[in-house]
DNA sequence: CTGCTTGCAAAGTGTTTGCAGGCCC
DNA sequence: GGGCCTGCAAACACTTTGCAAGCAG
């Protein structure tokens, strides 16, 4: 499954090397659960929430704890290197923003009928960003919260 | 303080009047709990979170259950009568869709640093939801989660 | 060693649900 | 009087926190 000739994460290249590189930097401790969310969260396109990080991450260090994996995630979401997304009322999802804190960003919709989540660039917030950014001197986070509205199969369906 | 003459509530003209015509109309009940959740959403330009709907809802019709908020809350959106915004992961806030239900909505902005949450007219939101529309057929629901990001305040501050 | 991190358990929010009784129509 | 609504309590989902032990540097 993997592509890691090992099952040792590559010593250059990979994003969770550059990750744990960062951490080093910053004098924070690389610990096996920090390694293991970073891990998972490399592992995977995916949104995950944290409970889905807590079960992936248990497989690669088993016994490590949910509050453990909160705690992972916010101080690494700290150091810039995974951020989260608030989706409706419910859990959070995390990505992580490597290689670099700006690139490949995507913004979330969910559909408040079937809860899908659909990604789209963010340049698709671009001209919102700038009018906030204009009138009010807001800056937008444009992949902070997922914007909610109907999916095209919603809105047809009923 | 209340514009009413006496203490109740206008036989014709009062946004919860019109809340209550509609419920009769859609044959859902009227009930204590029902006028107290609409009487304190009419009584404040702010946003209320559940909490604080049950706290003044609890002075005008006393015992009134959480749980019933919740549920009152749940049907009068259901009727469009009702909205509710998802302000980050936390609270939502629920505010009165009357007395047009396409009229004076406003999104949020919400700052990740002071929390504060700063109102705007949907219109900022009108080029980004025609091009969600035209591009993905997704009906942006500009109104149903915050945007989250820096306020003026807190970027010209650190 | 020093103290940041972890595991555990428990508490804390915000919200929902099952049930029996009560009120609206 | 029939059935929708309510009050109550308990459960629920997600996240945070206090504390003692453990591991990184």
């Amino acid at each position: 499954m993997g592509s890691e000739p090992s099952g040792r994460v590559a010593a250059s290249g990979g994003r969770v090397a550059v990750a744990l590189d960062l951490l080093r930097e910053r004098n924070e401790r690389v610990t096996r659960a920090r390694q293991a969310v970073l891990e998972t969260l490399d592992g995977t396109a995916e949104h995950l929430t944290a409970d889905e990080i807590v079960s992936q991450a248990e497989s690669i260090a088993p016994g490590v704890h949910r509050a453990t994996v909160y705690r992972a995630l916010a101080t690494l979401g700290e150091l810039g290197l995974v951020t989260h997304t608030h989706i409706g009322g419910a859990a959070a999802v995390y990505h992580l923003a490597l290689p670099a804190p700006a690139t490949a960003r995507h913004a979330h919709l969910q559909c408040t009928r079937c809860q899908a989540v659909i990604d789209v660039p963010v340049d698709i917030l671009a001209p919102l960003t700038a009018t906030l950014d204009r009138d009010l001197g807001f800056q937008l986070e444009p992949d902070h919260a997922a914007l909610l509205g109907l999916c095209a199969d919603c809105r047809s369906a009923r």
